[in-house]
RNA sequence: CGGGGCGUAGCGUAGUGGCUAGCGCGCCUGCUUUGGGAGCAGGAGACCGGGAGUUCGAAUCUCCCCGCCCCGACCA
């Protein structure tokens, strides 16, 4: 049983100055966490039997679905990540450290490495095959900017999963395992999320989802279609669009623009020209970037922007992509800065990529690769080709759906789980391989799978605090029951105590406030900041043999009986 | 890393050249109070982030450093 007049709580009355988002502000203020340095927080009783509860849950649902619980050390030598290149790749976040030796060591940011070779030292034939396995381990990252608390921090608890099979059909297989286990966790979590298709990116796996738990503090921007759930990372977000339906354009006539170096004033000249009735949509954007060291054109109607995030998304293997720059239009005399047009790009050797809105037969209004001309009805297909259809321009709310091309909705989030199947990077780049049944040396293939366990009770926080404070779902709160005397009278606090004993014998975790000196209104404050479901008064209403009951989140009160209420509050709490 | 802001007691803060650094919460002692963050009285707690400088005198001005927060860039 949790007495307050012994537990190492002190709860704050004022925010404290650094706290900016609400999970991170009421954790501080009910004594959950306290702040060492940035992005590290010490866990408080209340707060680390929370974050207990999240890990027991996991743990239960990663043991259900028979994944393995390992252990490894947070220190780290260098080696393992030398091979995998990544010790250089993962560059200034990654905590590094010697030893008095001089040797170098590692805060391990995630553990792909020492999973890896684990099951290259325990395993060598198919037959051991499939293989999953977990831990919950602290990690380590120097990330540029901690932030909103324990959401963002530099150490942070993980559970991070690997599977290991044999084909891409294990791996397929072993991927749905570990989906469904996040999706049972994540509902005993009582969150709130959207499973998301993201993009693997560099690692360079087939497919990759995350666990959105939708929230407006959250630092994660995805795309939801409220109408048939269709939801992605605006990285990911694909645009479906229609056959060109309009007549075929005449041919190309080039016109005089001088003094449109903007989208803006090139649609203000069109009207004045042509006559009103155009629009930046009706015009086509050239962006000329460096792809590496490789240079591209990608088009985009007008009226939208290049997401670079989103291009480099979608080019696998890019490593680097930026702005054209006057040194770069040096090399191609033949681009005209402000008008250039896609005409000629075969001409200069330039790869072209565009929107997928850009469809064949399609005519737009761009640049005519000469200064202060521009030109009307080049037309896809017949003035120009397209190299490679892209998603790369920035997505905007109300932009359509591909599933249902209802327009969507763009939302915030924090990301509190990501699946994806990593293939066979680090098993290759660690030599680990299994024989097959024909006696073959075959490399593994694997699956990473991460569920950010410190950032899930900033998670849950968000999506249950209201304006008085904390409100936990009961499987993570740190008790069930919250047993408040009010009063001086001795009887009140005799009683209090013994219902609180018989609440715990008849199973329920309970919390006892059994503080003489602080006032009813102290303690009433106290426990709804504290935030667990339910609340007990014994007091004032003792006088006629009974005690109130009250319901966190809703506020509900009533009166039970003082000779039924250990049935009555074990019945209510446990069928909540 | 770029932009902005901040650093005074455990927490929230006042104090922009003047002598003993003030207030609220919390903490300690006593009395009173006890259903919505109680009252009175007394008390403890601060090298004013650090260093150097200017000055008769620095929390206050100058320079350097450190730390923290927010926005952006970046990020399983």
């Amino acid at each position: 049983m949790l007495k307050m007049s012994t537990l190492l709580l002190r709860t704050l009355r004022d925010d404290p100055a650094d706290a900016e988002v609400a999970s991170h502000r009421l954790l501080v203020r009910a004594g959950y966490v306290r702040r060492i340095a940035a992005g590290i927080y010490s866990w408080l009783p209340l707060g680390y039997i929370t974050l207990r509860n999240i890990e027991r849950i996991i743990r239960e649902e990663m043991d259900a679905a028979g994944f393995q619980e390992v252990h490894f050390p947070a220190l780290l030598p260098r080696e393992p990540y030398e091979k995998t290149n990544r010790w250089d790749e993962y560059g200034a976040d990654l905590f590094r450290l010697k030893d008095r030796k001089g040797n170098d060591y590692l805060l391990g940011p995630t553990h792909e490495e020492m999973f890896t070779l684990m099951v290259k030292g325990e395993y060598s034939s198919y037959k051991d095959l499939p293989l999953s396995i977990y831990q919950i381990q602290n990690k380590f990252r120097d990330e540029t900017r901690p932030r909103s608390g324990i959401i963002r921090g530099r150490e942070f608890v993980m559970k991070d999963s690997y599977s290991f099979d044999l084909d891409d059909e294990g791996l397929a297989a072993s991927y749905e395992a570990h989906r469904q286990a996040y999706i049972k966790t994540f509902d005993r979590l009582g969150l709130k999320y959207n499973i998301v298709s993201a993009v693997s990116g560099a690692m360079g796996g087939s497919r990759s989802e995350e666990f959105l738990a939708p929230c407006s503090t959250g630092e994660d921007t995805y795309v939801l279609c409220e109408k048939c759930g269709y939801a992605a990372n605006v990285e990911a977000m694909t645009t479906k669009v229609e056959a060109y339906s309009g007549s075929a354009a005449q041919v190309m006539e080039i016109f005089d623009s001088p003094s449109t170096p903007t989208i803006d004033s090139l649609v203000d000249l069109l009207n004045e020209k042509f006559g009103p009735g155009h629009k930046a949509s009706d015009t086509l954007k050239n962006v000329m970037l460096m792809a590496d060291s490789k240079a591209i054109s990608v088009l985009v109607p007008g009226d939208r922007e290049v997401d670079l995030k989103r291009l480099q998304a979608n080019m696998p293997g890019v490593e680097e992509i930026r702005m054209f720059e006057d040194a770069d239009f040096a090399k191609f005399p033949g681009l005209v800065k402000g008008y250039i047009g896609p005409q000629d790009a075969k001409k200069n050797g330039i790869e072209v990529l565009a929107d997928p809105r850009i469809v064949i037969g399609s005519h737009w209004i761009t640049g005519a690769n000469a200064k202060d001309k521009h030109v009307r009805f080049v037309t896809n297909g017949r003035d120009f080709e397209v190299d490679k259809y892209i998603e790369a321009v920035q997505v905007r709310a109300g932009d359509l759906c591909p599933n249902c091309q209802t327009p969507v909705i763009i939302d915030r989030a924090i990301e509190i789980g990501h699946i994806f199947q990593l293939g066979r990077k680090y098993a290759e780049a660690l030599d680990l391989t299994v024989l097959d049944k024909d006696g073959k040396s075959r490399v593994v293939t694997m699956g990473s799978y991460g569920i950010g366990v410190s950032r899930a009770v900033a998670a849950v926080a968000e999506q249950t605090l209201d304006e008085i404070g904390l409100s936990w779902p009961r499987e993570i709160a740190p008790a069930d029951v919250h047993v408040v005397a009010t009063g001086r009278e001795d009887e009140v606090f005799q009683a209090a105590k013994t219902l609180a004993e018989d609440l715990e014998e008849k199973g329920l975790r309970v919390m006892y406030d059994d503080r003489r000196e602080a006032s009813a209104g102290v303690k009433f404050k106290d426990a709804e900041l504290i935030g667990i479901p339910f609340i007990v008064v014994v007091g004032k209403a003792l006088a006629e043999g009974k005690v109130e009951f009250r319901v966190r989140k809703s506020g509900e009160k009533s009166e039970i009986e003082l000779l039924k209420a250990v049935t009555e509050i074990y019945n209510a709490v446990t069928k909540a």
